[in-house]
DNA sequence: ATCGATCATGCATCTATTTTGCATGGTTAT
DNA sequence: ATAACCATGCAAAATAGATGCATGATCGAT
């Protein structure tokens, strides 16, 4: 049980605004900011500076935060070890993930907890990874299944997070279907390199999907249109506006004019989906479940493509 | 930090009642047991079960207090390397000691803390060695000056505490005046075996001082009169009404009619007064200057000692 | 330079949690 | 059987904490 106050102050060290912190943990600016003035009155630390219109760590600030993380993960360990010794049953279980991860792979697990622990109160957050993360820092959500990123601000090695791999989703290409190549079965991504490309807005967590596919293979497309949503996307494509590249998971459904291929060649682009907890909480019975399910649920996708494939 | 409702869980796992915790933590009975109701609540762990007319803890409640201990050692560390590092002034500071310990030892920190540290505001609280180890744990105190008992519930290798020797301070006898031995130097304590002893009370910190003392010399004395403070003791050995042991360190004033002498031969009774801290915090700027000046101040008076004994 | 936007903080108000004190019920010892 | 002890429930009170708005300070853009 770690005091709320070092909490927020984690949180805080996280987003470095006391307006973020407050919107990520659920309280008000001034209660963030009064608790943060607390933790620093019982402590008898300096934690924080001024800085410009805002306010940072001073070097003590991030020393403690820094030190903090096994001090978490201990408890999360303990807690888990608790509850797997006692057969506790946990009461809430924050779940945080991402559009196609949250409604493939959330989703089911939401629905599987529900009929084997009815009384158990789960909570589904839909969010991009990075927010997922920092949900996880203010315990808002216990598990998190996100598209993992290359050269993230989140590494493998997070002393605050464990991440295990659920399924490498391949990205295929959409393409209008009057164009020459939707007969194909499949492309490289150098055949469509002089396409007009459709992708998601730069900054995105799929833009740099997308940009590292090209540069695997040398190219640098011409992006001619983004989009937010894989729907609009798809629509774009169908109207001929240009090509995208879409995750395998992500459903086609019944789009007009939508041609889908696969990738061949030496850049076969794919997202990892990883699910990350709270450093120390993966040994608790209710996280081995969770991960269970899903990676059952993985399987099952992955094993429904091979068959698919043949 | 940890959370409050832990400590107190921990506070209850020592003590055992409801009651007790509620008078060592300074809640009343009711919050402490809506405290750990709350606990339970929130963790959704069982720790209490209901046990003749007190509460006890689960296997549960056992487990996760006794893995608490590593991460409260943990917390004091981090504490303590903040501190250190960020060159940080802790606003309270408390210490426990008892009788003559806090008067002789606890009382000179107390007064150079005052003048090194005028900010620092030092609580200064008597309280038996037992006690003193309950009050850390409760965090009322953050060091205790404590007589170190063999075969005690506090062995020096708990999980909870890290002790230092201070001194050892060898135990006297006081004979009246008029007895045959009282113009000797020294004595031994089967020299006195046959006479009537003048002890404290059954139980307490120095009885078992005492019958230690004896049976390292195969005696088993007649106690003829107990009493409660050095005072009473003294009087009672200066009306003639037998003999007793005291501390080097309890002064004798100017007592009428009762003779200190030492005592020599193969059994030395001694009581090892030693200081106590919470695990972890012993690398605490503060704790560090205090263990300094406790052993300053035992190193001189050994050293008045050595030259008192020339 | 000025205006507007962004941020943190202080303050008064209110809310919610926590604590208290007493009464109750169950349990052990005398 | 009576008394003492212990935990808990409940209503009332106290305290701590959160909110919302206003303020001041800073930065970016026009």
């Amino acid at each position: 049980m770690i005091d709320a106050r070092l909490i927020t102050l984690r949180v805080f060290a996280q987003c470095g605004t006391i307006g973020a912190t407050a919107e990520l943990t659920g309280y008000s600016p001034s209660a963030v900011s009064a608790q943060l003035r607390e933790l620093q009155r019982v402590l008898g630390m300096q934690l924080l500076t001024k800085d410009g219109r805002g306010v940072r760590l001073t070097a003590t600030g991030r020393f403690l935060v820094a030190g903090s993380d096994p001090l978490i993960a201990q408890w999360e360990s303990l807690r888990a070890a608790a509850m797997e010794a006692g057969d506790q049953v946990q009461p809430r279980f924050g779940l945080g993930g991402f559009s196609t991860a949250a409604a493939q792979l959330l989703a089911p697990l939401a629905a599987a907890l529900r009929s084997t622990r009815p009384e158990l109160e789960v909570q589904v957050l839909e969010a991009d990874p990075a927010r997922c993360f920092e949900l996880l820092v203010a315990e808002r959500i216990d598990l998190a299944v996100i598209v993992a990123m290359q050269s993230e601000t989140y590494g493998e090695d997070d002393p605050r997070f464990e991440q295990t791999v659920l399924l490498d989703d391949p990205l295929d290409v959409i393409i209008p279907a009057n164009h020459p190549l939707a007969s194909r079965e499949t492309v490289t991504l150098e055949e469509l390199s002089s396409e007009p490309w459709i992708t998601e807005a730069a900054g995105s967590t799929y833009h740099s999907l997308f940009t590292a596919a090209f540069t695997a293979v040398g190219a640098t497309p011409r992006i001619a249109h983004e989009a937010v949503e894989w729907e609009t996307q798809i629509a774009f494509v169908g109207a001929g506006l240009g090509v995208g590249l879409l995750p395998r998971l992500a459903p086609l459904r019944g789009a007009e004019n939508v041609v889908r291929l696969r990738i061949t060649g030496k850049a076969k682009p794919a997202r990892r989906i990883v699910a990350a907890v709270r450093r120390g909480s993966i040994a608790s019975p209710l996280i081995q479940e969770s991960l269970g399910i899903l990676q059952a649920n993985a399987n099952r996708i992955l094993t429904a493509r091979l068959e698919e494939d043949l």
